[in-house]
DNA sequence: CTGGGCGGTTGACACGTTTCAGGGCATAGG
DNA sequence: CCTATGCCCTGAAACGTGTCAACCGCCCAG
């Protein structure tokens, strides 16, 4: 059993309360005695056990973060950005992996309930949870990130998807292409099906019809699903098969160019890619993927703020942050052969 | 201020042992009172506070991790595994990233300790730094991962990188590569140290000489330092050039890709390359990579079983687990053009 | 000489939980 | 009727910290 205050207390001929001070509030402290408790400190090793200072403070030092997929860049990048508000602010991070399943986030949501974190940043799965009201119920500041809030009672930092969706589709129809697929998910996000409609407006708008636009959803957005929906478009006949795609992310476009290039399709001579989020990942890919940007960092660094302004109470007022993406050009969308432009 | 155990006894008529018996021991609490406090429970919306929980039992549900690099998918793999035997047991896993900064190690390692982990998990940077000794002297378990031990005296989980190294090297040697690049990093982290001393050893022992091998050490081993390398060597003249490189990890493998693709090099014809760690991404490039396989997963879990039978005290002896690393050959090290095999 | 002010220190209490010795009560056995 | 035996339950202590009112000397102004 470590050192506690008291020791070093004891060991530097003071009281408890001086020990404190000397930890908490140095100014009010003598240097003299000051420097003796240091050097008890230092010889004793000791170190301030968080719980009981959490105990008596009412909350905790953390704030958890739950993503989606801890696989997806995307979010390692999100956690790097609450990192860097968190962490100078004397935070520590809690990442938790929902995997997309409801069960497994209601799961890390009790554990920090019970953490009693200062606040909790998440992407949720499709349906909200009622372990996530519960939660905000209680008062613990909830920021969505990456997902419009659904009402003006919270905070939330999201991307215009609908845009996104748009810029992609458009880019695509400007270099001709007229069937487009779009490669979403099964689990049903509101982020992609924004993404979906996006898309559809801008097909509809240049082609008047919405049949050009073709809709898979593999089970998962992962690379393994882009390879899966990649082979469904191969098997396709030549006269419908799209020419070219939209994917709901990075991992899948990653997925559906790796199976194209397997099956001898060549990208993006004969089918287009445009991925989602840009990722590292896309720009190093053999051939870089065309990627809607999003401010993968700043998304987690805004959230963060959010959330800390939240915690701190005293006229808190919840924004609904939402940025802009940017579509990045690169070699999986561009014509080489077709004159186009 | 939410519910505390006392509101609950108060509500439900009984005393506050009680409700911590239906809590922790349900079965020595009578049927008919355990019903009323659970619905107390439910009615107020009582939630552990675990803080008071750590204070009293004197440690923390919690297991840190700390990894050099978050944005590498190898790390969040092996975070997966740490979580696949963590929370089944009823701990929360802190995720820390030090980005092979000794400060901002040292700076999580603080925070750990104050946190009372259960113990904690680490791929340290190249020097071990003394705040690791110290919360082991302080009795805190700590297994290194993917990182070798420097004596009998603690748990690792680690893999034979020597090995690794020749597998990569012999690989391409047999492909009738002899003048071979190894792309490590500039920290100098002895798995790194470790890879590089394989390769060398299969390089002399094939060709009598060392001096084959050039070894380049970017800043980072990210992407970026990839690329780095490969401009380094497509600015070589033509006859001192390698034709085919060892990288020290597959972030750097992929930057190195990129970089010659960009150049117009073509991999693997012109160039082979070899990563190392095997990641997701390595085979979903479109020119796939070959890779140096480690269990990644299972580094991670094996990592944490270990701790937790250090953290359970009773009889715990060290081991020192050695995995075996597996060479998956791809397209990047094929050779097309020339005849070989 | 006295009173007030001030810098520095003290010591007790509270935070919410777990644990454990002990106590009340009913039932069964003598 | 008394005692032994379980079964449930109670109540207090303890974990380590932060806070705060109170206190102690000491100096200075009056």
């Amino acid at each position: 059993m470590p050192a506690s205050i008291r020791d070093v207390a004891e060991s530097a001929g003071v009281s408890v309360g001086t020990v404190s001070n000397v930890l908490n509030r140095p100014e009010v402290v003598s240097a003299a005695t000051r420097e003796r408790v240091l050097g008890a400190i230092a010889a004793l090793g000791f170190v301030r056990n968080e719980s009981a200072r959490q105990l008596r403070a009412g909350s905790s030092r953390t704030v958890g973060l739950v993503v989606l997929d801890i696989a997806n860049p995307f979010f390692t990048d999100v956690a790097r950005g609450v990192e860097d508000v968190v962490n100078p602010a004397g935070l520590a991070l809690i990442l938790c992996n929902s995997d997309d399943r409801p069960e497994k986030e209601s799961a890390h949501l009790d554990v920090l309930a019970e953490q009693r974190v200062q606040g909790v940043l998440i992407t949720p799965t499709a349906e909200l949870t009622p372990h996530l009201q519960t939660l905000r119920r209680r008062g613990v500041p909830v920021v969505l990130v990456d997902r419009r809030a659904p009402g003006p009672d919270q905070c939330a930092v999201a991307v215009d998807d609908v845009l996104g969706g748009r810029l992609a589709a458009e880019h695509l129809l400007e270099r001709g292409h007229r069937r487009i697929a779009f490669i979403g998910g099964a689990s049903g996000l509101p982020q992609v099906q924004e993404r979906h409609d996006g898309v559809e407006a801008a097909v509809r708008e240049a082609t008047g019809a919405v049949d050009e636009l073709l809709t898979l959803s593999p089970e998962a957005l992962t690379v393994a699903g882009g390879r899966e929906a990649a082979a469904r478009i191969v098997g396709m006949p030549a006269s419908r098969r799209p020419t070219a795609a939209v994917c709901a992310n990075d991992l899948m476009a990653l997925g559906v160019l790796q199976e194209m290039v397997r099956q001898g399709v060549r990208v993006p001579d004969e089918f287009a890619i445009v991925g989602y989020d840009d990722i590292d990942f896309a720009a190093a890919a053999a051939v870089p993927l065309t990627s809607v940007r999003k401010p993968r960092q700043e998304l987690g660094s805004r959230a963060a703020e959010l959330l800390l302004d939240e915690a701190r109470g005293e006229g808190h007022v919840h924004v609904q942050e939402v940025f802009e993406p940017v579509l990045v050009v690169r070699e999986s969308s561009r014509v080489r052969r077709t004159g186009g432009q």
